[in-house]
DNA sequence: ATAGCACCAT
């Protein structure tokens, strides 16, 4: 994959083309005009593009023109970046650095064509010429509000102020459509500022206006800034209402601040119209909800109790929130008790309903039940969407069911819905879990024909499974081919190949992956070193895992309780009683004992056990191990799942 | 009709 920037026209605007072939400078010219006529109807100024190349040159050793020449038929618009794969490039580090230059300057230009792109389709849709200026008000308009419907606040912005330079100003609504789309796509600066240009040229914000703001700054998490304008708008004239009261009182909730959101409320009702006794369904819908998710149970059911003595007329919404609480409480036959309840009072549950359910049985383990809520779901005439197959195939595939989760997954692509990354993963991980490399990689190859580009957790599964089954080989064959595919290995996939490595005593190739993480900018985690470690400790190096063991407390970085378990085990099989002893006051003092599990503490328990065998210890010391170990909060260990990561390094 | 509540997540 080769990679080229190209400078076009006065707006400065870049185009990186990416292929494999080889092509001249004209040809390259050649596409990029196409695609410009395409968006501009205009042909390129190709005079900046030489410019613009041969100011590069001197900085581009050998990258750009290697790429100029080699530019062909295929071009794509990609905006990724791609490190040159074609042998013979030796400077393949030096041009990194100098694309990523070039990137933060082109990213502006690169969003501005973006956004003129975008803007020219919308404008497409209604059959309107892009060059015209006397297209009406109300087009504009309508234009605006659907690119900011379709998640384009620049392209619509880009339009308003084109408006405003020929003297027609977008009403309140159409600026508050702007505001909103700004604030879902999390551009709180932007919004800030268009409310500001609203306040002092107009159109004067209004509530809703307000409220769209304060609810993106909920949506940031900053509701200090939400609050501020809150206790602001009456100043500028203008009243909060019932849902300014709603997106404060979520916001809140979603804290887990009920008291301060109860508080609000008070005070909100105290000061404005809106009479208390009346009290919206959606406000007590948000605030049951609330106690719901903080686990008080009983308070949720004063709110839900209090809507229907008050005679509020209930809503999908409000069971829902019910069903999804009693599931939280793992209480699902209360669930289905409030779902009958639903369907008695007329409601029809809908997606979220049946997800609701889909998803507390798959926690419960009760996949079989789960996918009889699917079928319920799909003979009530409500579709299973993403979410509900997610959760189905990610159950089915821990569950071990990888057959039947593939039916369902082939039941999604029968209706035309075609499966989210995640879900392609999950199945890959299933046949990985089953030992059948070969089919978890011809899922992948059946999910890139479809059209999902497998991401990092792709290959991080599919590593992983060639691991586990002794194909080491093909794992790093599979991190070259990532590289080729503009994905980079992280952390997890060296922590995969070191383990590998470290498994198989491969001591050298485990220390050059961990400097290669280095070379890539990463920092080792306590995985990495802990393999590490664990492999000095199978070779009988037990100083060398001692010494990186040192190394690790003293560099600060978080630490968990499997090194220690490693050495403990080491020291115990060595029956030296005072380095396991040592590490032993060490372990407890850094308070490891909590994140213990039943493995480790078996593990430990039989440790103990070896040591007395061994060496006849005194009651005294023995004594005080194994009891801190099985009293206090420890004894409610048994149940707990072990996490992998105990299980495959301490085994 | 511009703003408010519910489901998932390798």
């Amino acid at each position: 994959m080769q990679t080229l920037l190209i400078a076009t026209e006065e707006s400065h605007i870049f185009l990186r083309l990416v292929n494999g072939g080889s092509q001249t400078l004209d040809s390259i010219k050649d596409f990029v005009g196409r695609i410009f006529a395409d968006v501009f109807c205009r042909k390129p100024n190709f005079d900046l593009v030489d410019q613009r190349i041969s100011e590069h040159s001197g900085i581009l050793p050998c990258a750009l023109q290697d790429m100029i020449e080699t530019v062909g038929d295929q071009c794509q618009l990609r905006t990724k970046n791609w490190f040159s794969q074609r042998k013979g490039c030796n400077n393949k580090g030096d041009s990194q650095p100098v694309f990523n230059v070039l990137d933060t300057m082109l990213k502006d230009s690169l969003d501005r064509l973006k956004m003129m792109r975008e803007c020219c389709i919308s404008w497409a849709h209604v059959g309107s010429s892009f060059c015209s200026l006397e297209t009406n008000y109300t087009q504009h308009v309508s234009i605006i509000r659907t690119l900011c419907l379709e998640g384009k606040p620049g392209a619509a912005i880009w339009l308003k102020n084109k408006m405003i330079h020929n003297d027609v100003i977008p009403d309140v609504i159409t600026h508050n459509y702007i505001v909103n789309a700004l604030c879902k796509a999390g551009e709180l600066k932007k919004a800030d500022w268009i409310v500001s240009e609203m306040s002092y040229w107009g159109p004067s914000p209004n509530c809703a206006t307000y409220n769209t703001l304060m609810k993106g700054y909920c949506l940031v998490d900053d509701v200090d800034r939400a609050l501020d304008l809150f206790s602001t708008m009456g100043n500028r004239g203008v009243m909060p209402n019932r849902v300014t009261c709603n997106v404060l009182v979520h916001a809140l909730c979603k804290k887990g601040l009920l008291e301060d959101a109860l508080n609000l409320l008070e005070e909100i009702l105290d000061d404005n119209f809106f009479d208390k006794e009346n009290s919206n369904l959606i406000t007590s819908t948000i605030l049951m909800d609330g106690y719901f998710k903080s686990g008080d149970t009983m308070q949720a059911l004063i709110f839900w109790n209090d809507m229907i003595q008050r005679g509020s007329q209930m809503d999908v919404i409000a069971y829902n929130v019910a069903i999804h609480g009693f599931c939280l409480s793992q209480d699902v036959t209360v669930a289905y008790q409030y779902l009958s309840e639903m369907l008695k009072s007329g409601f029809l549950p809908d997606a979220f309903t049946y997800n609701t359910l889909i998803s507390a049985l798959c926690k419960d383990g009760r996949t079989d039940e789960a996918c009889y809520i699917h079928s319920v779901m799909s003979r009530m005439g409500v579709s299973p969407d993403q979410i509900s197959y997610k959760m189905l195939i990610t159950s089915l595939c821990i569950q071990g069911y990888v057959m039947k989760a593939s039916e369902f997954l082939l039941s999604m692509l029968e209706s035309s819905i075609v499966p989210e990354p995640v879900i392609w993963n999950a199945l890959i991980d299933g046949y990985g879990r089953a030992g059948d490399t070969e089919k978890a990689l011809s899922i992948r190859d059946q999910m890139a024909e479809f059209g999902v580009v497998p991401n990092i957790f792709t290959y991080n599964i599919l590593i992983h499974a060639l691991i586990k089954e002794g194909k080491i080989v093909e794992a790093h064959s599979l991190k070259k081919e990532m590289l080729s595919n503009g994905l980079f290995p992280d952390l997890v996939t060296y922590n995969l190949l070191v383990g590998a490595a470290c498994g198989n005593g491969d001591i050298r190739s485990a220390l050059q992956l961990h400097d290669e993480i280095l070379r890539r900018g990463y920092n080792p985690d306590i995985v990495t070193y802990t393999e590490l470690i664990k492999c000095y400790s199978m070779k009988g190096k037990v100083m060398e895992a001692e010494k990186l063991f040192a190394n690790i407390r003293r560099s600060g970085l978080p630490i968990d309780h499997v090194p220690f378990l490693i050495l403990m085990k080491k020291y115990c099989k060595r029956g030296d009683l005072n380095m396991a002893f040592d590490l032993y006051q060490v372990w407890c003092i850094m308070d490891f004992i909590s994140h213990t599990t039943t493995h480790l503490f078996i593990l430990a328990v039989n440790a103990v056990e070896r040591m007395k065998q061994l060496y006849c210890i005194d009651m005294v010391t023995g004594h005080s191990i194994g009891c801190s170990l099985w009293t206090g909060s420890h004894g409610g260990f048994a149940g707990l799942l072990v996490p992998t990561r105990t299980l495959e390094l301490a085994a």
